[in-house]
DNA sequence: TCATATACAGAATTATTTTTCGATATACCC
DNA sequence: GGGTATATCGAAAAATAATTCTGTATATGA
């Protein structure tokens, strides 16, 4: 994990819950892992935009945080699955929360934004 | 604002979503507005931590977002409010959910990561 | 032997966000 | 006049996040 200079205000309970998941990817990671642990290269299938290398680090962070598992099978080549933990179970109501407004506003922003494509 | 290189997907809702309000200030923005419509200064006294400069930057962008009004007033010295906007409203659930979240676990990271000054 | 796949990580570079400093303009009060 | 407060903004610096490139190691299959 990236040793901050300044810290997070952890007596914020909103700034707590953003710093835990405000990347580009983490909220993704979660709601991939919420179905089914999967491997960093499965992961990276799921979300071909994102890099091995940056799935990496988020992956390393959110473990640290609790949020997510790692196991490590000691085989050739090797192998290693990540799985939701149940701290971050507590977190899929967000998720669903983001997804679901994401999708009932896609449009308007789209509009005002971007294309289509 | 900052004109972005990579832009957001706004296909996928769940970034789309977290663009919006991942940042350090602006769900607390959210927050403080959803009760009361604000003017700088008194938005400043609210979130001391948050210098007028970066609350001044996160508002523009919310304006532009539309997810919060702001209303000059032709007087001097100057005055502008600023107000949570209806599609700001419909963000309101989400800011619930991620400040529940933070209370709940704020203990379980402040003996994991922090002091509890 | 060579290409492929696997997981991981160092390092440099680029992109983005936040901070810091300072400036503008105006009215009020001492 | 000098201090305060108001809102806003430019510019540069610093902090943080993400990307890109490269390298390690090992097994499998053509």
């Amino acid at each position: 994990m990236y040793k901050r200079k300044i810290p997070v205000d952890l007596s914020c309970p909103l700034r707590l819950t953003i710093s835990l998941i405000d990347s580009k990817w983490k909220s993704c990671i979660l709601d991939e892992l919420r179905h089914t642990s999967m491997r960093p290269s499965q992961l990276h299938k799921a979300l071909p935009e994102a890099t091995p290398r940056v799935l990496d680090l988020q992956l390393k962070e959110m473990v640290d945080d609790g949020l997510v598992t790692k196991t490590i099978y000691p085989e050739l080549p090797p192998r290693s699955e990540y799985a939701i933990s149940p701290l971050g179970m507590t977190l899929i109501p967000i998720i669903d929360a983001m997804l679901q407004w994401g999708e009932e506003h896609q449009e308007l922003f789209e509009k005002k934004y971007g294309n289509l494509a």
